[in-house]
DNA sequence: CAACGTTGTTTCAACGTTGTAAACAGCCGC
DNA sequence: GCGGCTGTTTACAACGTTGAAACAACGTTG
């Protein structure tokens, strides 16, 4: 098996009777060919079904057409479909993805900025967690990287990002119209050196101390449902519950409103619940999860553009960063539901 | 930017005053080398942080060292859940993996098996829905392939699955021994030539048989929360709802689940509710779901094996079959919950 | 001590592709 | 009938790597 088949330039060229270099120029549509020889060519070619050898051609360009993704964890939703908007994002270039998984660890992503294992790729996309601002300045290798999800001003490298602070206090401002005093922040981390949490914390003090009200933060070290549900137990157990939270991503909160409903306190009623991401499973749960939706489709295309740029543009020119749309969603778990219905109907998109 | 700075075995060659194919010996840990020949040649290696460059050695020995994984939509968390796996596998061979999406869509799944975008890979594998066994017994292409999550018995390729079929009857037998009598098959398909929605489908029909029970069957087009949800809420609109019903996967139970909480229905006092996958946000739901857990580990690792006994094992042994385990989980949604407790428990793994 | 293995190293060619430069054919104008 | 031009095609080398075979310097052996 493996054995490959496939027909090289070599034969087409012997079969039609000119040369290499000819069947070259053909199939890249370079250079003055001319009509009957064009022809003839494309009659073997595709009668052999000739097909590039992309290694081969990336020996001899420098380049493999492959860039890679690297993230925290591909079984976090939000990852999830993240990925699957650059994937697409870059098909469109005729790219081809390969996904990395740093589970957060910092020697992880440091193996990643110096090289997927040492294939070759043409730049990297990585969603950073615990690598700090300076170790990506120092960085040796030559590759293109984008960063993603999290905006390090003046860093020392192109990102991508929604503006987390802005949308976090936009998320706790909607919780103080609600009425809410009590507003708890669930989801600062202890360790990350880089990450989305510190902004989005930023994001929940602004507001709080806009309208003077008290903060209350629960951290976590990961950003999963289970930690959302044993961060969400521990703030029921203080002295004042917290009648609203906030929770820095849409996993945690649904961890949260499995704890909230299991001690069977009711949500918005009597603790009001918002996420941060718009993963699918926050429209579906019951209550319906009020969250920020960040433009995925548009992060993951601003990315590949940045690495495209990276890739191909100049060698000097300076980080850049871009920013992307998000938008507030509000739906049950702030809002409170409709009266049961009798006929049923889905959440909205 | 993307200048290889690179070092080639040329100029580690030249610096250590020997042949290009000494260093290629060390590097590759091959053949005899003198320990003083190695001892400079690695001094230097390290020295100029040598890297093998990959497309060159695929070029010469037609290998790629990448693998593509083939699957209907990345953010479903099933796949997502198992691609993580698969990453994690193939890495232990120091193999890549790139994903692709087909979207369940036929042309796409064909488009998969003749070649990944001319990318040459090593291998594929592809979690068929679309295509069908006597097409996949027809293709061409020479690259190893491995079916997953499916069981075209005798099929033309490798393929590694659980048992659906039981694995069905053991949750329609479960639901029985709950002394449902009305229970819904939820999610069979209309159009799939493959895929594992026939066979769940059998699995269920043989459980109500046995017991004499009447079928009823609700069908979707796709694995989706929202048609679970459209589903379920076309069930309840029968003379007879059901008192239980069997989704052929998590999320279409979790989209049934939605409907059910948002009709005013109790689950499961009104309405019992199994799926099957063991996503993880079935782990958080409230109710918890009940849910067959294939050992998704076990599929990942034994797909990787196959395609590694495909591509490096001789040409022509017999298409192989191996199934994986799967236990039954029995939560809330079946089982019912147990009273609200003022101290919040996360559910069990 | 000559023929012979053993060990370490090198030379050579090749994988399939493309950039460069040069060769070639046809044609015009003189 | 020759120089020069245009347009098309070709030969060659190179990208970085590794298998096969050649080679040199040994120590063994009959």
């Amino acid at each position: 098996m493996g054995e490959r088949v496939g027909a090289s330039l070599r034969d087409i060229a012997r079969l039609a009777g000119v040369s290499v270099k000819t069947v070259s120029n053909v199939v890249n549509g370079y250079a003055r060919v001319s009509p009957e020889t064009r022809a003839k060519v494309e009659e073997v070619l595709s009668q052999l079904e000739y097909r590039p050898n992309l290694s081969a051609r990336n020996l001899r360009q420098g380049r493999t057409g492959v860039i890679a993704l690297a993230l925290p964890e591909l079984d976090a939703p939000y990852f999830a479909e993240l990925s699957r908007f650059v994937i697409d994002a870059a098909a469109e270039l005729r790219w081809l993805v390969v996904i990395e998984q740093t589970d957060g660890s910092l020697e992880r992503e440091r193996r990643i900025l110096d090289g997927v294992r040492d294939h070759r790729v043409d730049g990297v996309i990585l969603s950073p967690i615990a690598i700090g601002a300076d170790e990506l300045a120092a960085r040796t290798d030559a590759t293109a990287l984008v960063l993603l999800g999290e905006r390090i001003h003046d860093g020392p490298a192109d990102h991508v990002a929604i503006d987390n602070v802005r949308a976090a206090r936009d998320v706790t401002e909607h919780l103080i119209g609600l009425g809410r005093t009590r507003i708890a922040a669930l989801g600062a981390e202890d360790n990350a050196a880089s990450g989305t949490a510190p902004l989005r914390l930023a994001g929940y003090r602004e507001a709080m101390a806009a309208h003077g009200l008290p903060e209350t933060i629960a951290t976590v070290e990961r950003y999963r449902r289970d930690q959302g549900a044993a961060a969400m137990a521990g703030l029921l157990e203080r002295a004042e519950p917290p009648d609203a939270v906030f929770c820095f991503n849409d996993l945690l909160a649904l961890g949260a409103l499995r704890t909230l409903l299991s001690c069977g306190l009711r949500v918005p009623e009597d603790v009001a619940l918002a996420g941060l991401d718009d993963i699918e499973d926050g429209r579906f749960s019951t209550p319906t999860l009020t969250t920020v939706a960040p433009d995925k489709a548009e992060l993951a295309r601003i990315a590949v553009d940045l690495l495209k740029q990276r890739i191909e543009g100049p060698a000097d020119h300076p980080p850049k960063e871009v920013g992307a749309g998000y938008r507030l969603v509000a739906r049950e778990s702030t809002l409170g539901r409709s009266p049961a219905r009798p006929r049923p109907a889905g959440p909205g998109r």
